[in-house]
DNA sequence: TCGATAACCATACGGCCATACGATTATCGG
DNA sequence: CCGATAATCGTATGGCCGTATGGTTATCGA
């Protein structure tokens, strides 16, 4: 055998290096080069471990997406242990994904940069469909609960109040994002809040 | 004086050839040499009447928006004299936008494209706001003319109402387009049904 | 009719970028 | 300790693209 080197965790330097030129100078100021001289290594070394920038960007943006996808299940689950109505858990959560601050600003850049190419590239499509889905199921889950606890009103479709959900969050990540003047940190917030005041309407009656 | 030529016209044949162009091959696709040859121009002519690429593909986003505006406008205002119930002009209107089949399909394509772009490009952002201030201004007055005839609950705030209504919007056409398979044409379509339902919760008392 | 001028064209240029390629270096197994 | 092999590097290459440039053509006004 010969030298070896922590395949995954390369990846992910490159992955890394990728979401901070997003981040800082946009998508299409994403070049190999650049990429390579932002993770500190070479061009020929980007290419050894992925076969194409192509396979180089999506693998950047599932990254991104896995870890974002991650937190805000924690941020849930955290605030579910603490014993918080769902409508509060649910927007505690959601609000973390909107660009309200410097911080969450750029990484709504990233996450819709990389939205913006899934309309041309099929397999940034696909990943990002898989992404939503499990949001998705995510959100329907939590309605499932508030059902149970009387948060939610028990005739609503489940599925289509969660995908509904889901598409003002991403409307006003956009909006929030294109148009900071109009769509203020509170206009978004309260936004959302709104939207999830109109599928929580009930009171919880379990007791702990 | 010279040869004179109608330079609005021409301006348009240009965006009317990048529309074209977006929607076929994707927006990497549109290059200045292109674009010439879906307008049957020369590469010279093009840059006459664009300073840039950048100038060019500015005109073509806000003449292809300009023109959706002028339709959902139209829409509505048609329905509006037939004496329809504002929820379903608005219904009507609204669900032109979206990407239920081919046609409609086609001009989503373009939209998402520029609107993607508009994260990194600042002019494009200004004008994708600017039209979003126009489809909220007039969300607002629907929602307004709701609270007279009873529609809608008075005490509604139509702005925030209209930003979260044009936010499903959005979030619809985007992930309709994406994820055809998951947000089928049915599921878009009630996915803005109720949001419209949930805004316009009463009975219009007008009789004519 | 004619020349000035705008419309229009064809091509050249310079730069950038993704990828290909060959060389070099370090390290694991024996 | 050594050689096989993976890791890493540096540079070359071929193509494409936006823009610059200079020339040609048609038409309007006088």
């Amino acid at each position: 055998m010969a030298r070896t080197a922590d395949h995954d965790a390369r990846r992910q330097q490159v992955a890394e290096a990728v979401e901070r030129l997003v981040a800082s100078e946009g998508y299409d100021a994403v070049t190999v080069a650049k990429t390579a001289a932002a993770a500190g290594i070479s061009v020929g070394l980007v290419q050894h471990y992925f076969p194409s920038k192509d396979d180089m960007l999506l693998h950047a943006f599932t990254h991104a997406r896995e870890r974002t996808e991650r937190r805000v299940l924690a941020d849930a689950d955290r605030a579910d242990q603490a014993g918080a109505r769902i409508e509060q858990i649910l927007l505690g959560a959601l609000t973390e994904l909107l660009p309200l601050d410097e911080r969450r600003r750029r990484e709504c850049r990233v996450e819709l940069a990389f939205t913006g190419r899934a309309v041309d590239n099929p397999r940034v499509a696909e990943a990002l469909g898989r992404s939503n889905a499990h949001l998705r199921a995510m959100l329907a889950r939590a309605i499932r609960n508030g059902k149970e606890c009387g948060e939610v009103d028990p005739t609503a479709d489940e599925e289509a109040e969660a995908a509904r959900t889901l598409a003002v969050l991403d409307g006003l990540k956009l909006h929030a994002y294109t148009e900071p003047a109009t769509m203020t940190a509170d206009a978004s917030r309260a936004a959302l809040a709104g939207e999830l005041a109109r599928v929580f309407t009930g009171e919880c009656h379990h007791r702990d």
